[in-house]
DNA sequence: CCGGGCCTCCACCGTTCGGTTGAGGCGCAG
DNA sequence: CTGCGCCTCAACCGAACGGTGGAGGCCCGG
C-alpha cells in the first residue's frame, strides 16, 4: 500500500527537489504537485492523498491557512526554511504531523512523510530542540515584549513572584532587605502597567519567564 | 569529525544492533558499550563522546537518572521500547537531545545521534504526536491531574485569581459577595496545599486551567 | 430522616501587600 | 563633573488578603 502525497511550494526547485526524494521511493507516490495554497487545497479535497506537503509560504493562501482547511481530511506535513518559534507554535496548534526545515535532509523527509501516513509525528530536530528550550524547565530567557524594559533585579523579583513567593521570602532569596523587593515590585508593577502582584504572575507565566 | 557514541543497553541483541546500525555508518564511531547505568556514566566521563545513547531502563541505575548525571558532559539520546507518556515528560525535563523508540528503525536512529551531536534534538513521531495530543494550545497538558477534588465553584474563583482579579471583581464577576470568595478562596487553598494566591495562580497556569 | 458535601454569607483580626516619600551608593555617558 | 539609571534601604499608612468560627440553604444517598 503506497503512501500518497500532495506537495504544495511555489518556489519549482524545492517542489521538484521534493517530489524527486519521494519518487524515489516505492511506497510513495506523488499525486500532484501545487504551486500555491488554493489549488493545494484543491487538490488534496479532490484526491483525497494520505500525506499534504506545504510549504509554509505560499501566494494567496499560506500553508498554515491551507493546513487549517485541510486538516480534517489529510495528514498535513508543514515544509518550512526557518523554524520561525511563532510559526511552530501556530503550525502546531493548527494540528499538522509534521515540521520539517528544507535542509533537513531526505532522510527526515522520508520519515515525516511516512510518520504522517502512519498517524504519527515528526518535528525537524532543528526546530524540536528550539520547542524544548521554550518548555522545558532546563531553557531559560524567551524574552517576551511584554516584559521588556524590566531590569535584571526585577525580573529576578517577577520571577519569584511568579512562583508564589512573599516579599519576605523573595528578600531572603535574594539576599535583600524586604523594602527592596518591594521597590522592584512596585516599579516592575508600573512599567508592566498591572494592579497587583497576581496580575504579576500572570504575565510572568504567559509571557513565558517562568514555566 | 566523526562523531563519537557511547552505546548503553542491557539487552545485549539491542545493544548489538544499535551498535551495528552505527557502526555501519562512516561519521559515526561506537566508542563504548555498556551493559547498565553506571558503567555507562564512567564511560562518558571518562571518554567525553559527542552522544550518549541510552536504554531508559537499565540495571542498577536507569537511563533517566544516568541521563541526570551526564547531561552536563554530553548529548542524551533515550532509546526505549514503549512511549509512556510519563518517561517522556520526564526525560524532556532532564534535557535530552533525543527520544527514539527501539522501534523505530536505523534511519530514525542515525537522525537522532547525528542531531544530538549537532546541538539539535529529534523525538520519535510515535512519541511526539502522543506529545502533541496532550498538548494544549500552551503546549501542557490539556488534563489537570493537581487540580482534581476541586468543585467547580472553586475552579471558576481559582481561574480568576490565576488571572489577576482582586477578591472584590471576582465577587462582582461571579455575582457572588466576598465573603463567598473568601470562603472558596480559603478552601481551594487548603486542597491545593498552597499558602497565598499567588501559588494558586501559578498552580493554575502550570496545568493549564489559565492561558 | 439524617448526614454530608456544596454553595452562600457574616464578623473579626492579624498579616501582608500597595504605594508614597525620601535617601545613599554605584557606574556610565555626555 | 554631572547628570541619569539602577540597586539598595527606611518609615509610614490604607487597602487587601489569610484564617477562623460561625450560620443557613440546597440536594443527594444511605
Amino acid at each position: 500500500m503506497t503512501i500518497r502525497v500532495v506537495v504544495a511550494d511555489d518556489q519549482e526547485m524545492v517542489r521538484l527537489g521534493l517530489s524527486m526524494i519521494l519518487r524515489g521511493e516505492d511506497d510513495i507516490e506523488v499525486v500532484a504537485e501545487c504551486d500555491d495554497g488554493p489549488s493545494a487545497v484543491e487538490a488534496v479535497r479532490r484526491l483525497r492523498p494520505d500525506v499534504a506537503l506545504l510549504d509554509i509560504r505560499m501566494p494567496r493562501l499560506d500553508g498554515l491557512e491551507a493546513a487549517r482547511l485541510v486538516a480534517q481530511d489529510t495528514r498535513v506535513v508543514i515544509v518550512t526554511t526557518f523554524g520561525d518559534d511563532d510559526l511552530v507554535d501556530r503550525a502546531l496548534d493548527v494540528g499538522v504531523a509534521g515540521f520539517v526545515l528544507k535542509d533537513a535532509g531526505p532522510p527526515i523527509l522520508l520519515a515525516a512523510v511516512r510518520a504522517a501516513a502512519a498517524g504519527d509525528a515528526l518535528i525537524s530536530p532543528e526546530v524540536t530542540v528550539a520547542l524544548l528550550k521554550r518548555r522545558g524547565p532546563t531553557g531559560r530567557p524567551a524574552t517576551d515584549p511584554r516584559l521588556a524594559g524590566l531590569s535584571d533585579r526585577e525580573l529576578d523579583v517577577v520571577a519569584l513572584v511568579a512562583r508564589g513567593r512573599t516579599n519576605a521570602e523573595i528578600a531572603a532569596d535574594l539576599s535583600l532587605s524586604v523594602a527592596t523587593v518591594k521597590t522592584h515590585l512596585v516599579n516592575a508593577s508600573r512599567r508592566l502597567g498591572v494592579r497587583n502582584r497576581v496580575e504579576i504572575a500572570a504575565l510572568a507565566w504567559s509571557s513565558g519567564l517562568v514555566r
